[in-house]
DNA sequence: AACGTTCTAGAATATTCGTTG
DNA sequence: GCAACGAATATTCTAGAACGT
């Protein structure tokens, strides 16, 4: 039966997301870590100050590769920005990512994300979400 | 023993939990073991206080895995925790289980739960309780 | 580090088999998880001291049920201990754990040791090793 | 026969590392 | 170069199985 339950939502949603979901609706590290403008993806302002002083209080490891192996896992991407430096870039632009179902004021949405390779039926893993 | 009900000894309820239930009433213990705060579910505190305390009091053992593994067979489900990261040296998060006839205060629904594999008939096991 | 052999990072040895003989062949850890008399086994002889001390520096938990979890993967199975105790136990028997490849003076057994779901081809998985 | 205790395994998610396009 | 992915191992939670009372 449906075990193993997280208590922010109570459902069981993978831990990665109820995590993710808790991360950037804290308000204290929205300086480096927050929705974008939008609402419609988040943003890693400071990526030396995540993955040192967040990523290990909600996961087993501070590596911004895990994170991210994470994030593309449950079919987030990464939001491109082109032509933000001559060189390379200014300084390190932030990072950003996004989801259809991942969205400021929808966690609803969000309640029937599923990963790529949890189930065993492949073919409803490719995206994920009833709600659409 | 206070005043809250004890719904031992006087019904065919197994043994594991009306221990469990008398466990968690008990006011003495609930430095380490206690109901949550909302009632909804309970919480080990101190595990190693807990194994070596109340377990031989109460069971012929003193394994957490055999604690669980009851626990499981009861259905009973561990509740998650967002912030559990890398391991901290100082202090462990408290281990939280669930079930949806155990709640404080309604020692009635408790009543007529049963194990998982109690009956010959596996579909009335799955979950449990009548007065539901 | 004293003169045993440690097999590590010049094969591709799980990671699990080669902490796990640094582990055991520490010497300055031995009062509490040390080779059994004859080598064909190792013991926790506190499991409270290996789970808070020892767990956490080389995995990332420090939970015993994950580090059992893992000897059985890895086709450990525990020695049981019979008679040890009347009415109760005088304390804590130790835990015990033996493998056929996994005995101390003898590094090369090790070198081959699988996991029981490495590999794609079950049937090589069961046990392990290629030396025997 | 039901329940309790122990040891091992199943299954899902998580982490790491290396490859692919 | 680099975002996304495949695959192996690791961690967690729950269940199977054997045995005893």
């Amino acid at each position: 039966m449906g075990c193993a339950l997280n208590p922010t939502k109570n459902s069981n949603m993978p831990a990665f997301l109820s995590k993710l979901w808790t991360l950037v609706e804290e308000t204290h590290t929205n300086e480096f870590f927050t929705w974008s403008q939008n609402g419609q993806s988040f943003l890693v302002l400071d990526e030396q100050r995540f993955v040192k002083e967040i990523l290990p209080k909600y996961f087993k490891h501070n590596n911004m590769a895990s994170f991210v192996r994470q994030l593309n896992m449950y079919g987030f991407c990464k939001v491109l920005h082109i032509g933000s430096g001559i060189v390379k870039q200014e300084r390190d632009g932030p990072v950003e990512f996004q989801h259809s179902y991942f969205k400021q004021g929808q966690d609803d949405l969000l309640e029937n994300t599923k990963s790529k390779v949890s189930s065993s039926k492949p073919e409803e893993n490719k995206i994920l979400g009833l709600k659409a």
